[in-house]
DNA sequence: GGTTGCTGTCATCTG
DNA sequence: GGCAGATGACAGCAA
């Protein structure tokens, strides 16, 4: 029994996952609101947000459907809150950790992982022996200890290839070789596989051809196929001869083949091509590295076709990163700085930087130069064409924040559950994106304006760094920084952080002025629940209350008064009550918005005064009371203590009229009674103190208002800096564009520019120099370059 | 029993 | 200088 309501609940979660992921919003709450009162309870009761005069606590709110915050069910709301925020999460794509936690939650059995080879190389690069010889004990026999890592790369790359793939005759080999998928599991891949075509994902994506016949290449004797199989691979991801994929070395005239039937044709040809993505992913600065690997294989497990790759492509040595004009500490700084917006409506962006959130790894490896992050990289985008499914295959006990911060922890490049989850991460976008070149998504924008590097080869451009390169590829920056360099929970320790830096010391989860910062964080970014609102919210608990406190006073004939409560009122005053314009329950709610009206003098002012200076609840004990009290002995035990005062010093004239009479009125009340000096003194104290009563209440109610305000400036400021970055971002990249128009014409007319001798003027010796008056000069780079220094210098002096 | 928020009060300052 | 208001600080009370 309890199997199958396990089975079925994770059955009914991965449905919802699944329609989630096709773009059926599926709103759980509504059947979720069995369990959790509606919405309606909250204004007809009698859920404690009616009856609870603590209507300024957190999670007293609208959106806790009214659980009481004390209640044992709160916690189980929240839980369940923020599983459905995820899963309304996954349709639209929120990177990366939400997908994350999805997968976390479908924890399959490790023999499925190590049975389906859907592992990815991940795994390969952990342990790639042992599942190696899981899946192919006869070639991991055959190869030496030096080709191990190939083959587990093989075993990857044939997973990456679509594993999943429905047709049927590998779905039958699949199941031939993986015994353990149950049908479900298969009937599910193959959902998220049509999902993936039905995304735009082209079945060449998957290449199941290949994905057979890479299967078939382990075996010895047939490696010829791999010539054919790397082939349909490349036409698969539609790349083309004498790009970033050339396969003639450029320099030594060595063709691939012949190098990977040197080195080992067993290797997988899947895996040749991811590779060879990666290099081109990531050109800058990276033959050394990838030398440094040939250098010493044991640091990666790939590095047997290295060479090769290292050696295949021309590409822009004429790149130098000391080019880079802007400052790549700066550069951080903005996207640090669009990190403290997480508030803001970045999020509405943030699907699209998921793509650059793994083209940004670039600055990692640039800057590290360390094989262990390049392998980060290079694994995920070996996984770009992971599908779906293979994300929730397995049952990741990793550490998330490592996940993402790769730099943080030295060996997060060479963690197999970290690349794992990368390419379940790129598996989302390649679906989402719907992308079947992968060219496209692989390379960054500057390889793929330049991506034909054979005809138009890349000159410096200072504008192409690789920092920047991830700044302008995307918007949404906060996302990536959220990957870069921050865990979701620091992300949500810095949004803590940052709600307080108003300087006011504000603490959003216990203080009633500010409750939609924790609103805010604990919900998702995207609900951009505004101070203001989140008050109107508060506001309804608020009127339900003093409502009910005013038919009560009303009902017990307490008519104005001193009302010790109507700072709660005046509180309200700025609230919209525009939002309950549709509670029928609201509308008849006379709504006192007056803060510091005159008092109408009570015909009982005592009784009122005693009845006003006493909660709510403590009416109703009085009014319990008076029935059985002599109301001489209750009114004694409930006035305050300057009514009682003036009850034993015999004031002619009610408290009430001796704090609000103006002063003229006050005086002439004074001498037109013959008062004794004590009890002058008694009435000027109880006016003085009546009178600071209402001023502290005043001043209170101008406090929370400046705070509010003061909230929400910071918040139309922060708004404010997000634009601007976004607009700095976009201006940024259309310079970007411009420099490299500018450098492609600058090409051309070199190109057809000869010299005295007619000789053509070599663009990577010669630039084009663009003089102020439109003149155009030829002059070679070096001195160009050193000119361009020289106002470098000048300002220097100039600041010294 | 400790915490938190509200309220009243006092002392002090300012206009 | 007195007065009214503003405000910080403190204590009491209730949840």
């Amino acid at each position: 029994m309890l199997y199958l309501k396990k089975y079925f609940t994770e059955g009914l979660i991965q449905f919802t996952i699944l329609l989630s992921l096709i773009g059926v919003r599926v709103d759980v709450d509504t059947y979720l609101s069995n369990q959790l009162p509606p919405l309606r309870e909250i204004i007809l009761g009698p859920s404690s947000a009616y009856t609870q005069t603590q209507f300024h606590n957190l999670r007293n709110t609208l959106d806790g459907y009214g659980i009481h915050p004390k209640s044992v069910d709160l916690d189980h709301f929240f839980a369940i809150r923020q599983l459905l925020n995820q899963v309304h999460s996954l349709d639209h794509l929120r990177v990366p950790s939400t997908e994350l936690s999805a997968w976390l939650v479908h924890r399959d059995p490790e023999t499925v992982v190590s049975a389906t080879s859907q592992s990815g190389p991940s795994i390969a690069l952990d342990n790639g022996g042992s599942l190696e010889d899981v899946n192919n004990p006869e070639a991991s026999a055959m190869r030496g200890a030096g080709s191990a890592s190939e083959s587990t790369y093989s075993l990857s790359g044939e997973d990456s290839l679509g594993a999943v793939a429905p047709e049927n005759s590998q779905e039958q080999a699949d199941r031939e070789d993986n015994d353990d998928l149950s049908k479900e599991d298969i009937d599910l891949i193959d959902i998220l596989w049509r999902q993936d075509i039905d995304l735009g994902a082209g079945r060449e994506v998957f290449n199941y051809s290949n994905r057979q016949k890479d299967g078939e290449a382990d075996k010895p004797n047939e490696e010829h196929e791999e010539a054919s199989v790397r082939e349909d691979w490349r036409n698969g991801i539609n790349l083309q001869e004498g790009q970033s994929l050339t396969v003639v070395d450029g320099e030594t005239g060595e063709s691939i083949p012949e190098q990977l039937s040197s080195l080992g044709a067993q290797t997988s040809m899947s895996l040749q091509e991811c590779l060879r993505l990666l290099e081109a992913t990531f050109p800058f600065g990276e033959e050394s590295e990838f030398q440094a690997t040939d250098a010493a294989p044991q640091l990666s497990g790939s590095t047997e076709d290295v060479p090769s790759t290292s050696q295949r492509l021309p590409l822009p040595d004429s790149l130098p990163q000391s080019d880079v004009p802007l400052d790549l500490e700066q550069q951080w700084q903005d996207i640090m700085a669009i990190m403290e917006l997480q508030d803001m409506d970045v999020n509405n962006t943030a699907e699209n930087s998921t793509l650059n959130s793994q083209n940004n790894t670039g600055p990692n490896t640039t800057e590290s130069g360390t094989v262990a992050n390049f392998g980060l990289s290079r694994s995920s985008l070996i996984n770009q064409d992971v599908s779906l499914h293979q994300a929730s295959l397995p049952s990741c006990s990793q550490d998330l924040p490592s996940l993402f911060n790769p730099e943080l922890d030295p060996s997060a490049g060479q963690r197999p559950a970290l690349l794992r989850l990368a390419s379940s991460n790129s598996s989302n976008i390649n679906s989402t994106f719907g992308a079947t070149n992968l060219t496209g998504l692989f390379l960054p924008p500057l390889l793929n304006s330049t991506s034909n590097l054979t005809s138009t080869p890349v000159l410096p451009d200072p504008f192409t760094s690789l920092l920047e390169e991830s700044m302008l590829d995307e918007i949404s920056l906060l996302d990536l920084a959220m990957e870069e360099g921050f865990s979701q929970a620091q992300a949500s320790q810095l949004e803590h952080e940052l709600d307080s830096d108003s300087g006011l010391s504000l603490d959003s989860g216990h203080s009633p002025v500010s409750p939609s910062n924790s609103e805010t964080s604990c919900s998702s970014a995207a609900s951009t629940s505004s101070t203001s609102a989140t008050f109107s919210e508060e506001g309804a608990v608020g009127y339900s209350t003093d409502s009910e406190a005013a038919t009560a006073e009303a009902e017990e004939g307490a008519v104005g008064g001193y009302q010790p409560e109507y700072s709660k009122l005046c509180r309200m005053s700025y609230q919209d009550p525009s939002h309950f314009h549709g509670l029928p329950q609201m509308d008849s709610i006379n709504h006192n918005h007056t803060y510091n009206l005159p008092l109408a003098s009570s015909s009982y002012p005592e009784h009122s005064q005693l009845l006003g200076s006493c909660s709510k609840k403590g009416r109703d004990k009085q009014l319990q009371q008076t029935k059985l009290q002599p109301p001489r002995d209750f009114i004694d035990k409930q006035s305050s203590r300057d009514e009682r005062r003036a009850r034993a010093m015999k004031i002619p004239f009610s408290n009430d009229k001796i704090v609000n009479l103006p002063v003229e009125e006050f005086n002439e009340l004074l001498s037109k009674h013959h008062l004794s000096e004590a009890q002058l003194s008694l009435i000027r104290d109880i006016r003085r103190r009546g009178k600071n009563k209402m001023a502290a209440q005043n001043c209170r109610k101008r406090k929370l208002d400046t705070i509010i305000n003061l909230e929400k400036g910071v918040q139309d400021l922060r708004r404010d800096k997000a634009r601007l970055l976004k607009e700095k971002v976009e201006y940024l990249r259309c310079i970007r564009q411009m420099k490299q128009k500018v450098e492609s014409l600058s090409q051309e007319v070199l190109s057809q520019l000869r010299d005295e001798e007619g000789r053509p003027y070599p663009a990577s010796e010669y630039s084009l120099q663009y003089g102020t008056d439109g003149s155009v000069l030829i002059m070679p780079r070096s001195m160009a370059a050193e000119e361009g220094r020289k106002p470098d210098k000048k300002q220097k002096d100039k600041k010294k």
